[in-house]
DNA sequence: ATGGTCGGCAACCGA
């Protein structure tokens, strides 16, 4: 079973990538986030045209997450609770009778702000949500756009970074709080060198090329799945096309 | 080299 996450910065803007890569690399799964697209646009038919089953759920403008699956995707469920405050950044089902969270977690934009206290907490909340409904002891998939770069070999410079949303020690005790409830970070499992990352700002002139990046995006399994994986690699490959996302596939093999 | 990051969507927000 091949899974893969990618934060697509548009599904409209990137839908040829998408394509292309779904059709090349031909993962079970796929799990993506920022659609940034409302529900009546998603384009749906793309999908179905290359085999994929797909369940989605965005908004105007902003977020929106999505699985994408050659086996049908079963007990889908969107948001934490129904009564959701945040925008659509949460989807869960399962496939291959294996259960798996997608999520985008908040950006945090600044540790000063507001925004960042309401991605502690979102990360708090996923943590209550994993208790309430999930087993450590059984298979689990979580993947997505965590925003948080866990450790020092996962941003570009560490020193001058550390403190920034993304690489902050708040975040790090969250993340780190989360993994002791049951998980294994299956990327870093497989490569544990530096320099491998996952998304480049696109602020920074030449960030690819210059490899000034951050391995925000995850593939976390519960210890009974993670003994089943036997490779992990980051595929740059659709972040070289013309006009690529900011982010960059981080794919998982399992051979369950 | 008179430029300078994207996407959405219509002025800026979010990343």
């Amino acid at each position: 079973m091949k899974i893969a996450s990618f934060n697509v910065n548009s599904i409209r803007a990137r839908l040829p990538i998408v394509i292309d890569w779904l059709t090349k690399e031909s993962p079970d799964v796929l799990c993506v986030q920022e659609l940034k697209c409302q529900d009546q646009d998603f384009p749906q038919d793309a999908f179905q045209e290359i085999n994929y089953n797909v369940a989605y759920k965005g908004e105007k403008s902003y977020n929106g997450v999505a699985l994408f699956s050659k086996l049908p995707i079963k007990d889908v469920r969107i948001g934490f609770d129904k009564k959701e405050t945040y925008g659509p950044r949460l989807i869960t089902a399962t496939i291959y009778d294996i259960p798996i969270i997608n999520t985008y977690v908040p950006q945090g934009f600044d540790p000063d702000s507001e925004k960042f206290i309401e991605k502690l907490e979102w990360l708090k909340r996923l943590h209550a949500f994993l208790k309430k409904n999930y087993d450590p002891g059984k298979p689990l998939l979580w993947v997505g756009d965590f925003n948080v770069a866990p450790e020092p070999i996962d941003v570009y410079d560490p020193e001058k970074l550390s403190g920034h949303a993304g690489y902050h020690p708040d975040e790090h005790a969250a993340l780190r709080h989360l993994m002791d409830w049951g998980f294994v970070d299956v990327f870093r499992k497989h490569q544990p060198g530096p320099g491998l990352y996952t998304f480049w700002d696109y602020r920074i002139r030449n960030s690819v090329k210059r490899n000034l990046g951050w391995r925000i995006d995850h593939i976390w399994a519960t210890k009974s799945l993670a003994k089943k994986s036997v490779d992990s690699w980051i595929d740059l490959g659709p972040r070289l096309q013309k006009k690529p996302s900011d982010h960059t596939p981080v794919v998982a093999k399992f051979e369950l």
